[in-house]
Parts: C-alpha cells; sequence; structure tokens
DNA sequence: TACCGCGATTTGATCGATCAAACTACGCTA
DNA sequence: TAGCGTAGTTTGATCGATCAAATCGCGGTA
C-alpha cells in the first residue's frame, strides 16, 4: 500500500517546511496568506490528511469522549439513553471530537476501563449517563483529576454543587409539572400520579412536581391528594396493577401522570381510552400508541454536555483551571408532547 | 501531573531494557521466564499501560472499529440497531478492540468519513448495519481496501457471493417460517401476513418465509393464499388499516404473522386479544404488550461478524490475504418467543 | 584455545506529528 | 552603516512504543 502523505510530502510540493504545513492547520493566522494559500493547495492536491495518533503522542490529547453503554439498556425506556448517544455523537461531530464506547459490569469494572483509557491516552474525557449518592465512579474521576460530564444530577446533598462535577440534566419536576397543569387546563382535578418508590432522585423530583402542581390548582386536600399518589416499580404490568388497585378502592380518577411511558402504558391498559394518561420520556412506544408523553431535549443536553467540557465553542476539553469562568451545570426543560389516544389503544 | 510510566520505567525498575518489556508485553514467549515474571511485578508496581496512540503510531493499527450510528434509528425498531451496538461494544472489548461512532448525513457523507478515519489511522475496520443494492459505500471500501463486515446481506445478485463483502445476517425466511409453523402446529391454517412492499430484500425474504411454510402444510389455494398476503409501510397505523381492510372483505384470518413489530401491535390493536399476531424483532413494545415475536440472536450477530474481520479467537483485524482460510459469511437463525398476549392487550 | 550457533537481550531507527528554539529577511532607527 | 525588532519560516528534539539489526553470554565442537 502507497504509504499516505505526511506533512513532510505536503510541505515538499508547497516548497515548505514540515511544521509550516503544520502551522496552516493549528494555526493559520501566523502564516503568511500567500504561503497558506500554496500549503492548502497541495493538501488538497495530495488528500493529506493528520495522522490522529502522531497528533494525540505528540500532544497527548485524543479528541475522544469515552461512554460506557450501558447493559441493562433494555426495557421500554432503554431508548432514551440510545438517543441521547445519537445525540452525543452528533454534537460531538461538529467539535471534530469522537466517541468512543466501552462497556462494563460493575462500577468497580468501570473505573477499571476509566483507568485503562485515561492511561492510553485513548480518552479525554467521560460522559457518564447516570450516577447515585456517593457513586465510586465520579469520586475516582474526580480524584484523578479525569475531566467528566454526568448526564443526571448527584442527588447527595453536598454533590449537586460541587464545582468538580459538572453535570447536565433534565428539570423531571418541570416535565411532570407540565403535564398535571396540562390536564388542570381541561378542567379535572382529580389526576392521580403513579411514579416509582421513593427513594428516588429522579422519582421523587417528578412526583414533586404533579405534589405542587396540584396543591396549588386541584384544591384537592392534602389526604385526597395522598390517595392519587400511586407507587410501583417500574414496568407495564406493576403500572396496571397499581392503577387498577387505585380503582378497586373507589377513588376518583379523571387522569393519570406517570414517571415512565412503562407505567403509562400499563397505566393506559388499566383504564381503557377514557382516562388520559401522560407518560415521560416519549418513547417510540409512546409513539405508536398514541400515548401523550413528557420530551427530553437530548439535543439540549448534549449540547449541554459538550458545552461543560470545552467551553461554548471550544474543540478542547477544559482542563480544571481553564474552564474558571464556565457554569458547572445545566438544568435543561423537557417538553410535553400530547397526543390522541383514542385512535389507537 | 506525574508523568506517566513508560516502557523505560518500567525496564528502568526491571532492570532491563525498554525492548525487552515490550517484549513482555507482546510476545512473552521469547523472553525467558524469569526475566519476564520480574518485568511483569514492575509492571504491576507502577501500574503501567502501554499509550495506545504511541503503539498505534508505530504498528499503524487502532485496534477500533468504526460504527456509524443511523441518525433515523428512531420508531419502534431502532432499539434492534442498539442492542446490536451492545453486543458489538461487548464482544469487542472481549477481544481488546475498541468501538467508535460516528454519524453522517449521506452515503457519501459516510464516504468521506471512511476515508478520514482511515487516514487517520483512527480505525481498522467498519462495521455497516445495512446495505442496499450497490451501495456505494461497499464499493468504495472495497475498492479500497479497507476491511469492513456488514450486518444484512446486500442483495444484489452477484454481490452475495462476493467474497470481498463479508456479511452476517439473520435468516428472515426461517424466523417467519418458524412462527408459521408455531401457528399451523395448532391446528389453524388461515394465516395471513402481513408485511412490507416489494421490492426490498429483508422483506422478500421474510414473506417468503410464511409462503412456503404455508404451500406445504395449509393445504390452501395459491388464490386464498394470496388474499391472505397483506402489503404495509412499515407503522403502526398502518399495520392496524390493512388488517382493518383485509378482514372487511370477510376473508377469513385465524391469525396474523407480521414483518415488523410495528406492524403486528397495529395488527393486535385491529382484531383485539382473539386471534394471535406474531411480530419480528422482539422489541420492548412487543414485550410490553405481551405480543409473540421473533428475537434475532444480536449476540451471534455480534461474534459472528468480529469473527469474520478477525478469524476465531485472533485480536487483530486480517488482511485480505490471511483471512484466506475464514468463510466469508454467516447466516444465524433467529427464534420464535412466544407470549401470552391476552393478559394485556 | 578458538570458533560456531543460538537463545536472550540491547541498541539504533522509525512511525507522523508538534513544541521550542534558532534562524532569515527586511524595514527602521540611531 | 551597524544594530535591532519582528514577522515568517526552518531546524532540532520529543511524544512512547515497536521493528530490525546488533550484541552478549554460554555451551558445544574441533
Amino acid at each position: 500500500m502507497a504509504h499516505l502523505p505526511t506533512v513532510l510530502d505536503v510541505g515538499r510540493i508547497a516548497g515548505v517546511s514540515r511544521q509550516t504545513v503544520s502551522n496552516v492547520i493549528n494555526t493559520p493566522d501566523i502564516v503568511k496568506p500567500e504561503t497558506r494559500e500554496r500549503v492548502e493547495a497541495a493538501i488538497a492536491q495530495l488528500g493529506y490528511r493528520p495522522h490522529a495518533s502522531a497528533r494525540r503522542l505528540r500532544t497527548q490529547k485524543s479528541s475522544t469522549l469515552g461512554i460506557r453503554l450501558d447493559p441493562m439498556a433494555n426495557g421500554i425506556s432503554g431508548a432514551v439513553l440510545d438517543r441521547f448517544l445519537h445525540a452525543v455523537t452528533e454534537q460531538a461531530d461538529r467539535r471534530g471530537l469522537r466517541v468512543m464506547l466501552f462497556t462494563a459490569d460493575s462500577p468497580e469494572d468501570e473505573i477499571e476501563q476509566f483507568a485503562r483509557m485515561r492511561d492510553g491516552a485513548d480518552v479525554d474525557a467521560f460522559i457518564l449517563t447516570s450516577t447515585f449518592y456517593r457513586d465510586p465512579r465520579t469520586e475516582w474521576l474526580i480524584a484523578n483529576g479525569v475531566p467528566f460530564v454526568t448526564f443526571g444530577r448527584p442527588w447527595g446533598i453536598d454533590d449537586m454543587n460541587d464545582p468538580r462535577h459538572l453535570w447536565v440534566d433534565v428539570d423531571g419536576w418541570s416535565g411532570v409539572h407540565q403535564a398535571t397543569e396540562h390536564l388542570l387546563g381541561t378542567g379535572i382535578r382529580h389526576i392521580a400520579y403513579l411514579g416509582w418508590p421513593s427513594p428516588s432522585g429522579t422519582g421523587d423530583d417528578r412526583r414533586r412536581g404533579w405534589r405542587e402542581a396540584m396543591v396549588t390548582r386541584s384544591h384537592l386536600s392534602e389526604l385526597e391528594l395522598d390517595a392519587l399518589a400511586m407507587v410501583a416499580e417500574d414496568g407495564v404490568g406493576n403500572g396496571r396493577a397499581a392503577v387498577e388497585a387505585l380503582r378497586a378502592t373507589g377513588t376518583p380518577v379523571e387522569a393519570i401522570v406517570c414517571a415512565s411511558d412503562s407505567l403509562a402504558l400499563g397505566a393506559a391498559l388499566a383504564v381503557g381510552a377514557d382516562i388520559p394518561v401522560i407518560g415521560y420520556d416519549n418513547t417510540p412506544v409512546a409513539e405508536a400508541v398514541g400515548l401523550s408523553s413528557v420530551e427530553q431535549p437530548l439535543d439540549e443536553v448534549a449540547a449541554g454536555v459538550l458545552e461543560l467540557l470545552m467551553g461554548p465553542t471550544g474543540a478542547d476539553v477544559l482542563d480544571r483551571d481553564a474552564a474558571a469562568g464556565v457554569p458547572r451545570h445545566r438544568l435543561v426543560t423537557p417538553r410535553l408532547v400530547v397526543r390522541e389516544r383514542s385512535t389507537l389503544l
């Protein structure tokens, strides 16, 4: 195979040295315009492209982000992470970054992978798609000075504002609040909520969105609200069972807001087409069966992740010092997608 | 930041030269056992890991596979590609390979990306998740000697057995055949098929699976079979409409086999719980609503992809010559997952 | 004793780029 | 005219590993 052109080849053709070629690519301003044009022509003529590994070796940057591909991303809501992955890859492409995947069996294994990829100069930064209180992974990353951003707030007390922990999240409170408000706006008052058991950072946040909307506008008593608050582990079957159990008590239910599309589908199956049900995540399932749902703006999340990592326009991962002026986290607002369910389910 | 250990550091501690350290890592057999142990101890002590970019620069291999993340992977069946991605990443990890993502707007753009990543020595090989007749991408890859494997057969006449085009695919014929056989086994004879419009390599293949099973065992006439063969673009609504149209004609229908879970969900919504419906892809939706479906063994597909690319156990992408004895393609058999739908839908 | 052969290890060169320092040419000033 | 600053460019060194060739050590043979 004829060897690919290098800076030297380009320089030879343009009649300049290798470094000048390098300058044309990396710091065009310091090159005299007419020289630059000659070099650019040579680059085009040869179809030259910088050798990524060589550059990485020299600069000690990889222009690559690492994301763990969650093994349990199955289930009805797994698609959210996949859509996020799409969004991140597109945004990263736009900035000249690559996305590299890896898998891990456990948090410890994942840390092992962090170490491996960091040491191999394989990646500049990591994106984590979920974290939990006292997550050993974020602690390790912080301790070892490896840049990272999480999609999802760290729900621990102190963590949330730790300036070393960058995060982007979707405002679940707002999403569920919007959904509830939307239903309240149709004149309905007995709106039930079907969510996950406590404690769950995300789950509790969403539940509060419903509760606070209801307290403000439903004019129901605390007791009545408690009765309308259902709890179930995620899953279609669980959701259906919970709703059937609630209805068996005779509590009036005019609509149901859910913490996920899985639960919402279960709820919809339990109540039929008469009672509005709103899910969360706007998964393909919701679309398929015509279920209203809260859509997470994953493009925005992805853009936010990269912005926290590299600044508004940068093409390099900021180190901690350079990141002084940049905000440490971002909360994006989801959007309610209203659908007519009657035609399908 | 204290610099990471290099082969030189390891050698210094073990009292050997850098090359011996390299040998311990790459060709342990040629190193005297006691020396090897000393070096290994030093490696462990320092927590040394080879610098990936340096190695890549020298060896001109990246140990990385490129996969395009399909932008239109939405919809109910998009999950299949995502599960495939999981499987590939896991299998690749097992062989010490990484998976790198990229996006592209068009086949031309994708070729541009191929060129960029190949020239940058970013990836050793590509995995394509779908191809079509006279696909410019595979033609480019072949012409430029870039290794690749496709998930999905090239349906063109000559392409299928082109030894330069490696592929792995799932035997859709068999999947639908199994589904039809299963229904026939329950004593039912009027089994309809709901599939995509022709021509479609994959779609026509699946349709044949149904037809041939029916011809063999249903004892229905060609005319009756034609009447039971429905055509619809993919989508829940389309599926539902097609089934409703068929039933409106009065044609007796005792069961429906479908080319996708989307169509199957539409069919199920049209016929209710009385008539068995079998989908394809075994997506989360099928599981959620309790729909039988044909499951693609994506782990097997992923394993096959890597095997074609690197041989049964290799850790390096085979070049064309080294791949002499290795088979050029593999067809894996899907599996029917039978579910009781009545409880949910 | 001198030399060969061979396993084990070391040294020199290299992959392709970028950093840092040195050099050139040229205009300006004293 | 010598000296100086500066924009533009070149040369030398380096990143961390591996390849290729040279060297070392040592038992065996004539």
